[in-house]
DNA sequence: GCCAACGTTGGC
DNA sequence: GCCAACGTTGGC
């Protein structure tokens, strides 16, 4: 089973929004980077869990685990010239952009900081993508190790 | 193929 | 709001 971690805006949308959700789950839809294209269509899985981020706000923060429950398949809203992620050069017989479904699991019981993560990127964080000096990844992958460190800070 | 310019991300 | 870092674009 992978584990992974996922950015995404508070503002735009974050935890709340998706234990709100009809049946918790989302499209996570709008990835316009290759790298984080290649891991939502070819690397996530059914099952996999993921930590959800909050990234651009006040305090950036793991705050909660969500579950893939949809493997990779088209980004439509590539296709949808309204959609502010449109990509006009994207054919639908041959798709760019992927996203995956996932599904609320359980917040934290308190949100773990970048700072808190920081504090461990020269131990036992030493590597994590997160980390990464001027990483703009939405979706990375975490070793099961870093996955299971994380879960014990929270 | 190089690289400068540009738009975006995201922490602070 | 600022700005460093990054990915992409496009001229050459």
């Amino acid at each position: 089973m992978g584990h992974w971690l996922m950015k995404s805006e508070p503002d735009v949308f974050g935890i709340e929004d998706l234990a709100k959700a009809r049946r918790k789950t989302t499209h996570w839809d709008g990835v316009r980077n290759y790298q984080a294209r290649t891991y939502l269509r070819d690397g996530m899985r059914v099952g996999d869990l993921a930590f959800f981020y909050h990234s651009n706000c006040d305090e950036p923060a793991i705050v909660g685990i969500v579950e893939v429950v949809r493997a990779g398949y088209p980004d439509h809203t590539a296709f949808d010239a309204n959609d502010a992620h449109f990509d006009a050069d994207s054919d639908p017989k041959q798709p760019r952009w992927f996203m995956v479904d996932v599904r609320f699991t359980r917040k934290l019981a308190r949100p773990i900081t970048l700072a808190t993560l920081r504090n461990h990127s020269a131990g036992a964080l030493k590597g994590l993508a997160l980390l990464r000096r001027g990483n703009r990844l939405s979706v990375m992958p975490v070793s099961v190790a870093h996955w299971k460190f994380i879960l014990g800070l929270a």
